[in-house]
DNA sequence: ACACAACACTTGTATATACAAATATAAATA
DNA sequence: TATTTATATTTGTATATACAAGTGTTGTGT
């Protein structure tokens, strides 16, 4: 079987339904909901790309991302998963695995034997230093394919469409 | 740590800033990536929650679609792969799942012995015929939120967006 | 002070993703 | 025909997701 992962010549801004090789065309409901989790698979595989040469996932980036927006504030494990994309991800492991690489500290927090103290280290922060340009970079590749005004009205529609 | 998955009263609709708890503003682009994201979560946890009931997995249930797409002819295991949302995914194991389950059967293709042929059985297409109206009224519970033309214009705009 | 619930986190298990390597068959070429 | 190359799939390993159950700590009520 091929392996689609650096080969896929699938350009990707057809219609869903040609993406998919459907025979008949979605309704508009199951299109969105088809283009929404193609389009963020797409998406998803361009910055695993980005990242891979530094030893590091999607995920545990997303952990490192959330410690520095605490600007030298320890994040306990309920803060981290509150700011994660996916609420469900195992942030004990995740945490785990960037201690490993030294990226991140973890401390019993003394006022609250219960809570820990997780820090991004300065080894972490240089990461988030070489990445950032790279990760801009990234974001910018797909939104050159939309103006100003599209930009916004993407953005505007996606809060309103998850809406339940 | 408390678990958000069926606790989680974050509202939804909200700005993307508020729901990552995030103190500073994004980036036009850095949104339109963390909005896909994020609202790919919040669709794949709600299907994931119709479909848990019937013991199968969303990646499983969408090889059985594909299969029933194929209308008795059948699929080896490249097509299968070609057709799925997340291109990456394991089809073997996926297959060995649903045929422990009887809801797919799997032979070797006498024309070519490299090649599997994957059917889906009676009880497969009876799964989905049962899970069919609950899928679309899913679909519908968010795209309820946008009218006609928004719905056109998110299509577009993601069809758009991903182009590479 | 004691019992018990609530909280914060960890661990276990099954499934899925990501990617490389291995196997088996078929096609191409010397 | 033998050898190589390409194709189709499987297997192995590490990571991540999903969810339930477990551990230890704190707070609350009696």
């Amino acid at each position: 079987m091929t392996t689609f992962v650096s080969t896929n010549k699938t350009p990707t801004n057809m219609k869903i339904e040609d993406v998919l090789k459907s025979t008949v065309d979605y309704t508009k409901s199951t299109r969105v909901v088809l283009n929404l989790m193609y389009t963020q698979n797409v998406i998803t595989d361009s910055f695993n790309e980005i990242i891979k040469p530094y030893d590091i996932s999607g995920e545990q980036y997303n952990v490192l991302r959330i410690l520095r927006g605490q600007k030298g504030h320890p994040a306990n494990m309920c803060i981290i998963q509150e700011r994660m994309l996916a609420r469900t991800s195992n942030t004990t492991r995740l945490v785990d695995k960037l201690l490993l690489k030294d990226l991140v500290t973890r401390n019993v927090c003394p006022e609250n034997r219960r809570k820990i103290e997780v820090l991004i280290t300065q080894k972490g922060l240089d990461l988030l230093t070489e990445l950032d340009p790279k990760v801009k970079e990234h974001e910018e590749i797909f939104s050159k394919n939309l103006n100003e005004e599209e930009l916004i009205q993407l953005n505007t529609l996606l809060e309103k469409y998850r809406t339940k």
